[in-house]
DNA sequence: GTAATGATCTCT
DNA sequence: GAGATCATTACC
């Protein structure tokens, strides 16, 4: 393979994100996840697009109708995993952010891949396709991220990027609103924005 | 217990 | 533009 994204080097264990990262404002917490690296088992790859739902005043977010056996982890501790079943097919993965007893968690988007057990890259440009590439199902369900399987880390490199906003896909209430993030220009994001 | 629905993706 | 496919939820 003579992609230069893949086989960068495995980032360091100490540069994980530490609890205190979560425990803010959801919208931030959406901004600031671009640009970190996710990584589960032998897959590590980057975010590059985002989307956050706000606790229980945001009609587009599961937690808005209070608490189900489903949306018990959005309102948990930050730094876990919310990952649920879309159309009966598709596996999406949330960070859930805010203190405990507050809902709102960020639905990861779009991931840059940058290797794999395969030593492939595998299509990471969309919620369903990333968990598929990443190894990521039901059973990471409440997972803590400062813990693992599942880890986030701060990038080897620095590399500045501009962040784009825009409203959210694929939902329809609160429509409006620009709670989408995304690295401007960055090929692995699902969709450009609409003007 | 039954029925409607969906933060998607792939193919036509 | 339509179909796939099932966990979760709301309602009986």
């Amino acid at each position: 393979m003579s992609d230069p994204l893949l086989n960068r080097p495995v980032v360091d264990a100490a540069a994980r994100l530490p609890r205190s990262f979560y425990v803010r404002r959801t919208v931030d917490v959406a901004r600031d996840l671009l640009g970190k690296v996710i990584r589960h088992g032998s897959a590590s790859a980057k975010i590059v697009e985002t989307e956050a739902y706000l606790g229980t005043d945001d009609a587009a977010a599961h937690s808005a109708r209070g608490m189900t056996p489903r949306t018990r982890v959005i309102f948990g501790p930050p730094g876990h995993a919310y990952v649920y079943l879309i159309y009966g097919m598709h596996y999406c993965l949330n960070i859930v952010a805010e203190p405990e007893g507050v809902a709102g968690c960020v639905l990861i988007r779009a991931v840059e891949p940058t290797r794999d057990m395969a030593g492939t890259a595998l299509p990471s440009d969309g919620p369903g396709k990333l968990t598929r590439a990443l190894g990521i199902t039901l059973k990471h369900y409440g997972v803590d991220l400062t813990r693992g399987p599942i880890t986030l880390h701060d990038p080897p490199d620095r590399e500045a990027f501009k962040i784009g906003i825009s409203p959210r896909i694929g939902i329809s209430q609160a429509a409006e609103l620009p709670l989408r993030f995304y690295i401007r220009g960055n090929r692995f994001v699902s969709r450009e924005p609409r003007r």
